[in-house]
DNA sequence: TAGATTGTTAATCGATTAACAATC
DNA sequence: TAGATTGTTAATCGATTAACAATC
């Protein structure tokens, strides 16, 4: 007998990744507006803040399920937690960070994760010398006990601040631990099972489009000089 | 007499962001098989290592000038010239660094920006405290000497890595002190001159679209499961 | 030559933006 | 009512992918 397997709604239509990024922006606004004794917002009002495009704004909370009024728009406070329902804030997930050099260290520090649904357990390092200190009140284990710490308390989410020789092994550890999202902070292309996400935080990447866009428009600014030379001298 | 300006080449046709963000990346794989003892490389080698379309990565490519061969693909030293030079990565940027925390601390330590095209001379901070510290060996200064010394210096980059409710007052102090590009760690909308870049880097926006991706995966297994066992059921 | 790869043009895909009816 | 804003559909825009001739 052929079982009609039913589609899961789970799945439904992928959230683009613009959108998906967009939120927290909104969410933070939003935050302040509520201090401001606010009950009632609008895209226009939004978009004006962020500058961004109102219609761009209505489509991105519509992924929310919040419903608006017709000249009143969205209840503020609603909205704030339709956001962060969205966005899964609610049920913290427990995360473990490879590699306690700077960066990692600066992660470990930085405020409010647990505000955004991420909340990280323990930090691990191949150095001895860090296994056993706290930082920011988070201890360093070795990496040999990565994978069995991983399985036994059920984490989901790891944070690679390894150098880039070493990233891909640790990667390959927190797949081993049953680890399924990464968020990478090596400048490594990761190899990892199918089911598991990566997320690449790269910094080269970002830096090189910024420098390229400074470099070009200093360039245009020369050329703009330049032209104006020439107009000054033919006048 | 209405004077014709020409239109400066230099500014071009954009280049799409995401193709500024693979060149490093690029660069990177082709640095390590130049050390090898490769000559040449294919687009089919870059993209089977990199997980990327072969197209996508020739049209990239192109955006650098270089000129590849049929069956042969591109001479390896050329090419990796070609992506640097594209990038500016010849002729590096002085920049200013404010805000000396955990954050600020891991970028004035992260290695290699200077290959990239950056080299942060120094850090700010309103923190008395901090001042006249040599943190990876850049020297703190006070906050108010922002202004002066990024004019005398002719400082075009700003790296903001301070609280979220100062960042918009540095970003005001950067463009005062003849800054135009401003890469924000900041979760925070800066306004700031027309004439000024600004490139976000909100982790709290990456965050948000990994959990999004994770809670996704995780609601589709869990309904995979339950059809699963409906279907276990129905046998 | 045969076959793989480049360079380039066309088709597709996805996100943004515009248009507009419904409605408060 | 008049006018602003939502919700939604269509048009536009830009990036990715496919197709294919040129060529090594």
């Amino acid at each position: 007998m052929a079982v009609e397997v039913e589609k899961p709604e789970a799945a439904g239509r992928a959230v683009p990744e613009p959108s998906l990024r967009r939120m927290p922006l909104y969410h933070r606004m939003l935050k302040q507006l509520m201090d401001g004794q606010r009950t009632q917002v609008t895209c226009t009002e939004i978009g004006l803040q962020l500058g961004l495009d109102p219609t761009q704004i209505r489509k991105d909370l519509e992924y929310t399920g919040i419903a608006g009024r017709p000249k009143v728009g969205y209840p503020l406070g609603a909205l704030i937690a339709a956001i962060e329902n969205f966005l899964g804030w609610n049920n913290v997930n427990d995360a473990f960070l490879v590699g306690a050099g700077n960066l990692g260290a600066a992660l470990l520090g930085y405020p409010h994760f647990a505000d955004y649904g991420l909340n990280i357990v323990a930090a691990f390092d191949r150095d001895e010398a860090k296994v056993g200190l706290a930082i920011h009140g988070k201890e360093v284990f070795p990496l040999s006990r990565l994978v069995g710490l991983a399985q036994r308390m059920h984490i989901l989410i790891g944070i690679i601040t390894v150098p880039e020789p070493a990233a891909q092994e640790v990667a390959d550890l927190m797949a081993a631990g049953g680890i399924l999202a990464i968020w990478n902070f090596a400048p490594a292309h990761l190899k990892v099972p199918p089911q598991v996400i990566v997320h690449n935080e790269n910094l080269y990447c970002s830096l090189a489009s910024l420098s390229q866009k400074l470099a070009k428009s200093l360039a245009a600014k020369a050329s703009d000089g330049n032209a104006e030379i020439r107009n000054q001298r033919s006048e």
